[in-house]
RNA sequence: GGAGAGGUGUCCGAGUGGUUGAUGGUGCCGCUCUCGAAAAGCGGUCCCCGAUUAUAUCGGGGCGUGGGUUCGAAUCCCACCCUCUCCGCCA
């Protein structure tokens, strides 16, 4: 969320960020229900200060005291009507993006930072990973739609194994030579949680909902870690925070309802393990450009050739100022395949989960800056490894760093 | 799920209708004393909203959350949430 006196100071200059990203949020409207709020609580302040002073009296001014019961009750809910009007829009607005990113209109203009190794030659014609995984008998397409639908697979044998090597294998270098805290949160989470973190209001048709217990299915361990310090307020020493967490990820993608329905890339569930910091203001790009260094390096070990893109305006996800994706190169199905995206959100989840820290002994809380990025998604990571260690007889060599987890050097038929 | 108890400031713990941000202790910061430390004494120490020459000042709000009663509520009423104990159930 932006704070309201930033975009009453700034108005144009947040109609200017707010266009950048092709979002319509109604400026003029926030301003308008800002400035009579606060003039309804100006009016509201004054006749609870006479209350305060009738009331000492006692029965004296009962008859006064009587009509400024019904002029406070009047004016409460007037306030009570605009907080939430207001409220409800500036839920609604995206985050600012930083002066350095790039203007665009679409994802045709994120900007190549870097890219690391070249793109694996075969002198065979590689193949997708779902033709490997189900001639290898380690993803099963039919049962996962028999069980629970489309968008459903199941990983067998070596492919249940080769994730979970891929799950100890991140959480391990991150704990151990990042400097990460492990943490294994709710994958269901109050809805409070979700506006925290920015999923809510604005995207609730891609979220998973418990009606009956009015519970909601995390899409990201982002957000059961930002919700961690909500309303808290944490000292000067204790930050930054970094935290690692591998959970289940849950996604209704009814917005993409034909798209990518091939294969293992997008599906209502997925795993991933995820990066989380929250920083002092300061620090907070420098601590994006660690953490993007922290989740490529999953790809260094793995030895996967990678892009890092930087995310134009138009292209940012709803809560981040500053983004980069890092993408690898998948031969199967030749294309560059999003396997983080790693996020400066600035204050913005930290003034929607209230999340604040104190500068110094007798300074003002503030709200702390937040950053995320996955380290790394499971599916997609799997699709890179099938595909770029895949060999011609249809076998595939397991990458160096995971073989003390997979306790094998090669993927063949029922291994 | 059933029965009971309870939710107050960093923490502990008073307060059951009237200047109560809220007794007391504790923690923290500063000062005095001291060669220094401890002890002791004195002072300070919450958050939010609004007004402003804007962290100096003024006003309002906040005692689990949200409503209500009243001239006036931490104190009374209603609903909900959470914690603890016992019972039931269960990986």
């Amino acid at each position: 969320m932006l704070d309201i006196r930033f975009v009453r100071e700034n108005p144009e200059m947040v109609r200017e960020a707010v266009a950048n990203r092709n979002d319509n949020a109604p400026i003029d409207e926030i301003l308008r229900l800002d400035s009579e709020r606060r003039q309804k609580i100006g009016r509201l302040d004054s006749l609870r200060q006479e209350r305060k002073t009738v009331s000492r009296e006692r029965e004296k001014a009962q008859e006064r005291g009587r009509q400024l019961r019904t002029e406070i009750q009047e004016m409460e809910e007037e306030v009570r009507r605009l907080d939430a009007q207001l409220e409800a829009l500036l839920l609604q607005m995206p985050n600012i993006p930083q002066s350095t990113v790039p203007v665009g209109k679409d994802e045709s203009h994120n900007v190549v930072v870097r890219t690391w190794k070249e793109p694996k030659k075969f002198d065979f014609t590689p193949a997708p990973h779902w033709k490997l995984g189900e001639d290898l008998g380690i993803i099963d397409f039919d049962r996962g739609v028999k069980i629970s639908g489309s968008r459903f697979y199941i990983l067998g044998g070596a492919g249940a194994r080769l994730q979970r090597s891929l799950i100890y294998f991140m959480l391990d270098m991150h704990t151990r030579e990042h400097g990460y805290q492990e943490i294994y949160p709710p994958f269901m989470v109050k809805q409070e949680c979700m506006v925290g973190s920015g999923q809510l209001p604005k995207f609730a048709d891609n979220i998973y909902h418990d009606v009956e217990d009015d519970l909601w299915f995390v899409g990201t361990a982002e957000i059961p870690l930002t919700n961690l310090h909500r309303d808290e307020i944490l000292n000067k020493e204790d930050l930054p925070r970094y935290y690692v967490a591998y959970t289940a990820c849950f996604r209704r993608e009814k917005m993409s309802a034909g798209k990518d329905t091939r294969g293992i890339k997008r599906g209502h569930q997925f795993d991933k393990v995820e990066l989380y910091k929250f920083t002092e203001p300061e620090k907070s790009n420098e601590e994006l450009e660690k953490l993007t260094r922290d989740a490529e390096e999953v790809c260094q070990k793995l030895d996967l050739p990678y892009r890092v893109v930087e995310h134009c305006t138009a292209d940012m996800g709803f809560a981040a100022a500053r983004s980069y994706d890092i993408e690898v190169w998948a031969p199967g199905i030749a294309e560059w395949l999003e396997v983080s995206s790693c996020s400066n959100c600035t204050d913005f989840q930290a003034r929607r989960a209230n999340v604040r820290y104190r500068p110094g002994p007798e300074a003002r809380p503030q709200y702390v800056h937040t950053l995320n990025g996955s380290g790394l998604a499971l599916p997609r990571i799997m699709i890179a490894v099938m595909e770029n260690y895949q060999q011609p007889d249809g076998s595939i060599t397991v990458p160096g760093a995971l073989r003390d987890y997979m306790r094998t050097k090669v993927i063949k038929p029922d291994g």
